[in-house]
DNA sequence: TACACGATTTGTACGCCGTACAGAAAACGG
DNA sequence: CCGTTTTCTGTACGGCGTACAAATCGTGTA
């Protein structure tokens, strides 16, 4: 029980965790792009060979949905696990709070888009989810379709959000980034596309936060209707 | 005008097209997964050396966005620009139509996830959306924000569905990969996520087209409801 | 206390990747 | 017919993920 006692392994002492490495990674990616995030570099990051860094993972491919796991559980589930708040401020904060965390990391978006969302931290937010639809009053089965759609509208709007910039850094401001969408679509022209040249600010505004609740609020509100919007034939369950 | 006189370069002749290329690259990216279509492996498919497809192709980047280009200009607009239809089953068939063509290339879908979706095809399509929504009766500037919803939507659909079979080959039959992911989610702790393990069945169908029309209609209804339904502060344009 | 064994790290290496560069062959314009 | 331009190949570079063997360290056990 010498210092704090967790010591069990037989061979010489570990010169990094977990979480180091992990941190390397993510400020690899945070200013270098999704590309930074080499085995190579991460393990010149922490000052060790790039093969040391096999001690802790066992492919790259572990190191990323570890990545994509510790940013999931870093979101803050005090703001909408309250009960005593309305159902739809609380998914509001969920979503928000998502993007939030998340587009402050684009890099990192990037990988975690094509990763499985399977991990605890994903499952405890789906698991959140289902309770904040079922006190909005949904059957099971509604709250499940649900959260789903949730889901794909908050991480389709972070892959589209992250998607349109392809560059290596971390994101200007929302507006800087509208503004550097604004010229292309005012470009449009009239001819080919005028319904779209016709809606060019709103359309460089797409990754707004504005447009991203916009949307949100549109499927609370179909999701919420107490009737199916159309009962027909809808495919096995 | 010898032969059909469209020769103009003044070099020996090309020994392919940028279309055999795409084709290639497609094929490999089929039955390989989305790591298959390499430079090399492209070349070596076409039958010349790694290097010459830059005479074709500035970069890789250029290879993968002119595929997707090609993948997106296969949609058949038809079906949904008539506008005698009605027009929530004309956005029904364009989204089925995107999603049987594009996840028939998983592999492919994964190189477009993170592409920005802004050539000629993706602009063609948010244009054939704007005129579907007006002609539901929204303004200019709900019709757009309502065709990024969708959009968001469906591609959002799109890489959570790729992004649950890592492998590398066809995607199997909906109904298989449903199956396959019942055990997984029918395992599901009933202590910690009761109402994930309750609602088990239907997350295995979170990647079935019963979803995907789910979402689809509950959007399309929101969509449709002619006064928004929270018309509290949403900023900026 | 001594030692053996297992965990950790490193050096080296392999086969990929994208792509830059120089040269050879082909076809057209003058 | 010659020179110019285009296409393709040979070769090479730096980077990638990671497999393998050897060295080192620290603990559990004899």
């Amino acid at each position: 029980m010498s210092e704090s006692g967790v010591r069990r392994r037989r061979g010489p002492r570990r010169a990094l965790t977990e979480n180091e490495i992990l941190d390397a990674a993510l400020s690899l990616l945070d200013h270098g792009g999704p590309g930074a995030a080499s085995v190579r570099a991460i393990a010149a990051r922490v000052g060790v060979a790039p093969n040391a860094i096999y001690t802790y993972f066992p492919d790259k491919a572990a190191v990323v949905d570890a990545l994509v796991e510790r940013l999931l559980g870093d979101v803050d589930h005090d703001v909408f696990a309250d009960r005593t708040q309305p159902w739809r401020e609380r998914v509001e904060a969920l979503a928000l709070e998502l993007r939030a965390k998340l587009s402050a990391h684009p890099g990192a978006v990037s990988l975690m888009i094509g990763s499985r969302l399977d991990g605890p931290s994903a499952r405890a937010l789906n698991e959140r989810l289902l309770q904040l639809l079922t006190d909005a009053g949904l059957d099971p089965t509604d709250a499940a379709r649900a959260s789903y759609l949730l889901f794909v509208y908050i991480f389709g709007s972070l892959a589209l959000e992250v998607a349109d910039v392809q560059q290596t850094a971390p994101l200007p401001t929302e507006s800087q980034r509208i503004a550097t969408r604004q010229p292309a679509f005012s470009a449009t022209s009239p001819d080919r596309y005028p319904l779209s040249a016709a809606a060019a600010t709103t359309m460089a505004a797409y990754i707004s936060t504005g447009q991203y609740l916009w949307g949100l609020r549109r499927i609370l509100h179909a999701v919420a209707a107490p009737v199916p919007p159309k009962p027909g034939k809808v495919p096995e369950a």
